[in-house]
DNA sequence: TTAGGGTTAG
């Protein structure tokens, strides 16, 4: 007897195909399917708005029939349009994915690499075993489409069915956390890689070595990299790019030198930014010589600069005030016909006004201004303290009227410049109103907000004003610096204190601070002038450890006065003054 | 002709 087919969604109970029969045997029923599913794939793909036509177009066809969706499924090349069919499917009662539709579904969205559906899928369905192989390949999708924690969830949920994920695996999901910078989920996906007993191969000591310099742990990375070489590989450019990148930040150039010239001998491409952080990382810690060795050589070697690296040549030759090296670049660049932009005309300006040649600076500022860039925060900062270190602090103030018209926002820097050249100019009631602007402005001050001050006002001799602003600024927790605190032992001794100046070096002594020698010598030649001559001793003995010498003048000046006064003393102080001789 | 990378006080 035939079997008999269900009818739902029968909305017209007249049948509309000649060939549905309902009392059809199972092969002529598949036939049906086959066919409805074949027409449907058609609709679907070409009819935008199939969902309202489907069932007036099939009014007697059973669509909850479980072989029909797996039909559409072998027969519909895209997932995307089957996975509207099933949510068309499911918006109807009654319909629910089998465990082959829905491993069917869950493989093909797999392949086409649409991550976040898979998983949707894989979460709706968690009652059917999805083939690992496929969860795998979902791992690495999703890894690579930026949902690293959903794959790291997967992980677990693999583990819990006792399979163990390839390597290939593994290596996407290192490859989607060290793009995010989640080295957290690197070291403990990697942990459970190896209590999992895979072992790594050269491709996750890539990603090793790429999460040990995102961690600042070049040293990691370069063990990493020496325990592989062992096994006679080498990893990839990027892990050795970083590798580089991470030494040359720490100024360790030795081994910067050797990851060349690994990559060199390896074939491993040299590209421009690599160099480039090379230079950069020379010039900043202060190895523009060298920086500037490598730039010449790879203009030698055919590699052409870019404005970026210029402007980091052009940065570190003005660092060094080698300013006629910094114009040829400049004149160089724009030859090329790289014309220089915001960055490059501020480091040249900034570089002219550490020569002391304001108006050559302000001339690069108009031609960059008539170029058309507007000047920025950095821009207005560079100029301003370019005028006040040139002792032009009245123009700075203009150009920061100028700055606040044009709309162009200070920051703290800004404020600190301005407050730094009015004091050093004696301006100091000027300099106090624009520190209340910046705390106006809802700026946080920091040390160097309160340092001009602080030097000013202890050169003056007003110490107590200072030791207040030290208290203010203790109050706002901004740490006072040594120099805040050699300025109060200096400014204490022109008071006529310099007991108190003896309080403060031993406190910073005990803090570990060692102020700078000058402050010794200032505070000895106080008390010796007050014949606080035991005091001198101590501040003597003091500084002796420290490594500082006496000098000679002072030696004798003490000697003297010692000899005039209580001759006692004068063995004990030889003793010193012989010491101080051989730690010179 | 993927983008990436570079500037300011002390």
């Amino acid at each position: 007897m035939a079997k008999q087919v269900s009818f739902i969604f029968r909305q017209n109970p007249k049948p509309c195909f000649r060939h549905f029969s309902t009392n059809s045997e199972p092969q002529q029923q598949q036939q049906l399917i086959t066919k409805v599913a074949g027409e449907v794939c058609e609709i679907i793909r070409t009819r935008p708005r199939w969902e309202n036509t489907l069932i007036s177009l099939f009014p007697s066809f059973n669509f909850l029939d479980t072989r029909f969706f797996n039909e559409v499924l072998r027969l519909q090349n895209n997932p995307f349009l089957s996975l509207r069919l099933f949510n068309w499917l499911e918006s109807q009662s009654g319909f629910s994915l089998d465990p082959i539709s829905c491993k069917s579904l869950f493989t093909s969205l797999v392949e086409c690499n649409a991550s976040v559906v898979a998983k949707s899928i894989y979460d709706s369905f968690p009652q059917f075993n999805h083939e690992p192989d496929s969860v795998e390949s979902l791992i690495c999708c999703l890894c690579n489409d930026g949902f690293v924690n959903e794959a790291v969830d997967l992980f677990e949920k693999l583990k819990s069915l006792g399979h163990r994920p390839s390597i290939v695996t593994w290596n996407a999901a290192f490859a989607g956390a060290v793009r995010d910078k989640r080295t957290d989920i690197v070291w403990s996906l990697y942990g459970e890689m190896m209590d999992c007993g895979v072992v790594l191969n050269v491709e996750t000591a890539g990603y090793l070595i790429q999460a040990c310099c995102i961690d600042n742990n070049a040293e990691g990375g370069y063990e990493l990299l020496r325990q592989i070489r062992k096994d006679g590989v080498v990893p990839d450019t990027v892990a050795l790019k970083r590798l580089i990148s991470g030494f040359s930040m720490d100024g360790k150039y030795d081994r910067v030198s050797e990851l060349l010239h690994l990559m060199v001998e390896t074939n491993h491409h040299l590209d421009i930014f690599t160099y480039q952080e090379i230079i950069h990382g020379l010039c900043k810690c202060g190895r523009v010589g060298e920086g500037y060795r490598v730039f010449n050589e790879l203009k030698a070697r055919g590699y052409a600069p870019d404005r970026v690296m210029y402007t980091i040549m052009i940065h570190g030759l003005c660092q060094l005030k080698w300013i006629e090296k910094a114009r040829g670049l400049w004149v160089e660049m724009k030859e090329k016909g790289i014309p220089p932009n915001e960055y490059t005309y501020n480091v040249l300006i900034r570089g002219y006004c550490r020569i002391y040649e304001v108006e050559e600076a302000l001339k690069l500022l108009k031609e960059m201004c008539d170029r058309g860039y507007r000047l920025n925060t950095v821009n207005y900062n560079t100029l301003i303290a370019g005028l006040c270190m040139n002792r032009r602090t009245k123009e700075a103030c203009d150009l920061f009227e100028e700055m606040s018209q044009s709309g162009v926002v200070p920051d703290v820097i800004t404020y600190n410049s301005l407050i730094r050249g009015l004091c050093k100019d004696g301006q100091l009631a000027k300099g106090q109103v624009f520190f209340e602007e910046l705390l106006a402005q809802g700026l946080t001050p920091t040390n160097s907000s309160y340092t001009p001050f602080i030097e000013q006002l202890c050169r003056l001799g007003r110490t107590q004003q200072a030791l207040e602003l030290l208290t203010d600024m203790m109050n706002r927790g901004v740490e006072p610096s040594i120099y805040n605190r050699e300025c109060i032992v200096d400014g204490l001794c022109k008071e006529g204190s310099p007991i108190d100046g003896m309080r403060w070096l031993s406190e910073m002594l005990d803090r570990k601070l060692i102020p700078r020698r000058k402050v010794f010598l200032g505070l000895i030649k106080c008390l010796v002038q007050q014949d606080k001559l035991e005091s001198a001793l101590i501040v003597v003995n003091s500084m002796l450890p420290v490594g500082y010498m006496l000098g000679k003048f002072l030696s004798r000046s003490l000697v003297s006065k010692f000899c005039s006064t209580n001759s006692n003393h004068v063995e004990m102080l030889l003793q010193d003054i012989i010491s101080s001789s051989q730690v010179s």
